[in-house]
DNA sequence: TTTT
DNA sequence: TTTT
């Protein structure tokens, strides 16, 4: 239940590849960064100038294991959210802050994974169909990406790689 | 000119009264804090349960002297705009971020001015056609509300206040 | 699951109180019509010019039962839903399409019930929870609004009213 | 100025090529049909459904004219507007209702045009930059839709095609 | 009529 | 750090 509206919507690109960590209740936790521009012209030179805007989105659960699995650095997509303005202490115990968007909804509006230079060398994630839509794709080979992370297919064997409670996924810079 | 969607809508309350600054350009930039809350029963205990988020906004021009004249404290309302991440320094030199909310379409949502224990001395907010509805809006004297900014009408006149900066305007803590 | 978003975003206030229906299965679907307008000035003439467009809302189940409960004509809502076309046949039997919003969340945005004109024998709206934050609410007798339709406690005892069947709760009217 | 918010939200793609007309003032009104889709399983079947929602979204001016060139059957397309229901008569006389997304912004989240089966038989929209983004694309060759209207570059020469009034840029079926 |  |  909400009072009042905290609604975000995001179109853009991921800036890298996601990290997913697991809470200790076994749940999916997915960061990435996402980055949407603006272009405009300046006023007096009439030089073309940008500014990127870099957002922090934060899947959970399911989200969290279909972005962790499907999405790569350069991936657009659509985000859903809300804003979360979250408190943590820095290394000398000072208070800081950090707002992130929480992601109610996610739609890959590319089909390829987004970075294709990533070498030939894994597993593949071959007949996936991440999203649950139609029947699983026939796309014999997708590259998996270069990743020391665990695979999400098994969280439970990803023992070895400290499982992140759910208050310490948060780094000491804000992104 | 965009690239990708950076989109925000909120629906919520005032915090405080606005903070109407002046840019050296003349120009006005308000910030208010606005609260959306989420309420939901905890899953073991049933207790009622609710959190609270506190979003910082910002209007410029027009929006900003609007804001200014007929937002208070409590004051409920609807903006749309966009994420910006502004950084800055701390005290101690450190880099901070702030992330804010820049306004792009505000509507106010209630016709009072919201704050109601204003005390009982001032004249109301009657006669008055903020968002340029309505007929031609007579109004001689528009009753000032109980603040000691500079009046908004007259922003050359609100030197004493030393006019900040574009990039002074923000304090040392994120809201 | 969905392809693509389809996703409306409303903040109006109602052309006439709720029209609530039971579908056989007990369900309620409650239809409104929602204003939102646009001024502007003439290019021309400078006059000031005024449109207003009017929405079909409809509600299911929980959110129709609290639409049939606490809107009333006038009542300044924010929906936000989805966009659906319906076809039906007219009385001689043409194809005729409406476009109804879905709607998937509700706020009021003004405690009162909206419509003050609504004769003054009954007792108001005190105790009341709608959308079912704070407190347990205490209310041992909410007070019935001024209705000919069935009361939505006891969907079970409307009988005498025929419960319209999903696919004839469109009129050949589009509002 | 509105009262009220009326904002429509789309992710979809285009159902046909999108058809350009030139109003009297030789404005440009662009009609295009979008589709969104909702897949679920049935409960009592398991099956898999799909309904797919068919938007009727018009774009006037600039983004008539961005939309005519670079816009295919097929394209993915992000478009925000707002919703307005036309009336009109049919060839009976009869007033009828045509609800449609008046878009105010629109991005394409496909680099290709969209329908690439299209011969290669025609003069090609090489080396534009539609969204204003960047320099013109060293793209060598883009096929040009097969097309019978005029050239969107021209407007002053498509004469042989009559113009189409504003308001009669309505046929007598909804889409 | 689109798309996966 | 993304993207065009």
């Amino acid at each position: 239940m909400a009072r009042g509206i905290n609604k975000v919507i995001l179109v853009g690109n991921l800036g890298q590849d996601p990290e997913v960590k697991y809470m200790p209740s076994g749940n999916a936790v997915t960061n990435v960064t996402l980055a949407t521009s603006d272009t405009w012209k300046d006023k007096q030179t009439g030089q073309p100038q940008e500014r990127t805007e870099w957002h922090r989105v934060v899947f959970f659960n399911r989200l969290a294991e279909i972005a962790g699995e499907y999405l790569r650095k350069g991936s657009k997509i659509y985000v859903e959210g809300s804003l979360r303005t979250r408190k943590w202490q820095d290394q000398s115990g000072q208070d800081r802050y950090t707002t992130e968007i929480v992601a109610s909804e996610m739609q890959m509006l590319d089909g390829r994974g987004g970075d294709s230079n990533m070498g030939g060398q894994q597993g593949g994630y071959a007949n996936q169909d991440p999203m649950g839509y139609g029947q699983p794709a026939q796309q014999a080979s997708r590259p998996a990406p270069q990743q020391s992370r665990p695979q999400n297919q098994a969280p439970a064997q990803q023992q070895p790689q400290p499982a992140a409670g759910f208050d310490d996924f948060d780094d000491d810079i804000p992104f």
